[in-house]
DNA sequence: TTTTCACTTTAGAATAATTATAAACTAGAA
DNA sequence: TTCTAGTTTATAATTATTCTAAAGTGAAAA
């Protein structure tokens, strides 16, 4: 993804570039793979990586701001901390908690034949399956 | 589940039957449902129904204790808090976020006809499906 | 350009969930 | 009954996250 690509996304979704905003997304978004992530080990990436350091709250604004515009994904991982995904689109996981690692999983690459049906006047939202691995 | 049981179940998992955990395991375990909770609300539940109540960390203390002995299962809710299910065995959820409440499916109702190999030298431990619901 | 102001960033305080500590208590073996 | 390892408890500490309020900044308007 381009820096042109990266104030478009931004703009787009009504948040201003700034020199923050855009190296963070910059780190997120210029990437092959979907990237998966907390905000403690995205803040130890970007000390690593930028000169100038990022306050944190900044980093929970962004990363905020980025799902709530679409740009990020959270995934449900037993534990205390958030996770959030660079691939927004339906998809699952597997999970490897010896190195609390997240893998993504194509949602075709999982077919559900029988599914009950939602309780009392809801209706079903999503389905994400969550495969716990072992050695 | 008898009292009788109930101590049997202490026993069996080499937990001395103290007071304490006598009437969180009564609380728990005697009830025709699965009983999903926090650690909060399974506090507020038993400062209700006891006369002299239990300190927050043995409440933790006792929680984490049913759960290795395998009386009671983690579930994975995105969040902060961390929700216990007094079913363990192989089952799903329905998740009302509106009403932050979690709803079993029997593991026969959910049936998946494809599903990807483990990863390099992984294993699969066990497969959840979660299922947020809307209104 | 310069001005202006709503939006942002920031350091640090505040909050919430959970875990650690260490002293007092107790179940159950001897 | 005595003794001891296991348990409970109040409280402190820790961890993740959010709040606050002051200082900074993009970008629209003058």
């Amino acid at each position: 993804m381009k820096k042109i690509d990266i104030l478009k996304k931004l703009r787009s979704s009504r948040l201003r570039p700034t020199k923050q905003r855009v190296e963070i997304a910059k780190f997120l978004f210029e990437r092959e793979k979907t990237f998966h992530f907390t905000v403690e080990s995205l803040n130890k990436l970007l000390i690593k990586k930028l000169a100038s350091k990022i306050a944190l709250a900044t980093i929970y604004n962004t990363v905020h701001a980025f799902k709530t515009a679409g740009h990020l994904s959270e995934v449900e991982v037993r534990g205390n901390k958030t996770y959030f995904d660079t691939n927004v689109s339906n998809h699952h996981h597997f999970y490897d908690s010896e190195n609390a690692e997240l893998i993504d999983i194509d949602a075709n690459d999982i077919v559900i034949q029988k599914i009950p049906k939602a309780p009392n006047g809801k209706k079903i939202k999503n389905v994400e399956v969550f495969i716990n691995l072992k050695n």
